[in-house]
DNA sequence: TATCGAACGATAACTTTTGTCGTTTACACT
DNA sequence: AGTGTAAACGACAAAAGTTATCGTTCGATA
C-alpha cells in the first residue's frame, strides 16, 4: 500500500492544487515502480528514459513537491550537513518537520521498548536510532 | 557520560593508533564542550578561535576519524543525498554502518513497541522513524 | 481559443564534502 | 637530544548535491 492509496494522479493533483503536467505524471508513475530508496539522481536517470528532455531541476522540484504533499516521503530527515552527537547518554531525537530542529529525548521519556538481537537477513544490530518526527512547540504556535 | 568515558585524549589516541596533534586535542576538547548537534562548519568556527590557522579540511578529516573510532557519533546516517521512500507499508530501516546500504524491515519483524503521544516540551508526534544501525550480512563476511 | 500564472529547461550559483599536494610535525629509534 | 619517516597539516581545487534565476512553454479556467 502506498501513502497515497491508489488514487489517480489527476485526483492527487487536484487535492493539492497543482497542475497535471506530463513531466509530473511520468515522474510519479516512474517513482511508484522504483524499489528501495532512490536518490534524486537515480530518479532522474530513470525518468530521462521516458522524457529525455527533462531537467534535473524539475526532478528536484517535484520530489520536494511530492514529499511536501505527503505523496512520497523522505527516508530520514535531511539536515543539509552532517551533525555530530554530543550527548553520550542513551537517548533519541525529536525532529521538527517544519524547522528541522533536533532535540534530544531520553530513552526513558520516549518509552521505547523491545530490542530483537536477530533481524531478517542476518543483520547484526549495533544500536537503535529513533527519530520522532513531528512539530515542535515553537512551530505549533506559528 | 560520554562515549569515550573520561579517558585522557592521549590514551584514546594510543588505543586507536593515531598521533596526538595540537589540532586534534583542541578539536576534541572543544567538541566535548559543545551542546546540541553541531555541523562541521559550526565546530570549525568554534575551534578557529583557539587555533586560527586550522583548516576546514582538518576539521572534516578529524570528525570522520573521531566518528570512525567511536569517540563521537553521527546524529543519523548520512547518505550524501536525499533518499525517497518507495515502500508505503509501515516499516523501518536497517542501515549498514559499513556500506551504508538501507534495507527495509517491517514494523512487526522489528518488534518495536510503545508510542507516547505526548513528549517533553510539548512536541507533537507525527510518526516514528527507526534506524537500526549495524552490519549487513554482506559486510559481515568481508 | 485567448489569457495568465504555473511549470519547464538550461544553466549559473551555492553549499557541503573530498581530494591533492607541498610543507610541517609527531613519534620511534638511535 | 638528533634524525628519518610516515602521518598530519593548511591551502586550495574539485567533486557532489542542491537551489535559484530567467526566458520560454504549457495547463487551467473562462
Amino acid at each position: 500500500m502506498l501513502l497515497h492509496g491508489n488514487k489517480p494522479f489527476r485526483e492527487l493533483c487536484r487535492e493539492h492544487g497543482i497542475a497535471v503536467t506530463h513531466q509530473r505524471q511520468v515522474l510519479f508513475e516512474t517513482m511508484k515502480t522504483m524499489l528501495g530508496h532512490p536518490s534524486p539522481e537515480e530518479v532522474y536517470a530513470r525518468v530521462k528514459k521516458k522524457v529525455p528532455a527533462i531537467s534535473l531541476a524539475t526532478v528536484y522540484k517535484n520530489i520536494h513537491l511530492f514529499v511536501e504533499s505527503g505523496v512520497f516521503r523522505e527516508v530520514s530527515m535531511h539536515h543539509g550537513s552532517v551533525r555530530v552527537e554530543m550527548n553520550g547518554d542513551p537517548h533519541h531525537h525529536m525532529v521538527c518537520s517544519m524547522c528541522r530542529k533536533i532535540t534530544d529525548v531520553g530513552e526513558k521519556e520516549l518509552g521505547l521498548v523491545a530490542k530483537r538481537s536477530r533481524l531478517p537477513g542476518g543483520f547484526l544490530v549495533e544500536r537503535y536510532a529513533v527519530d520522532v518526527i513531528g512539530i515542535c512547540a515553537k512551530c505549533q504556535k506559528a
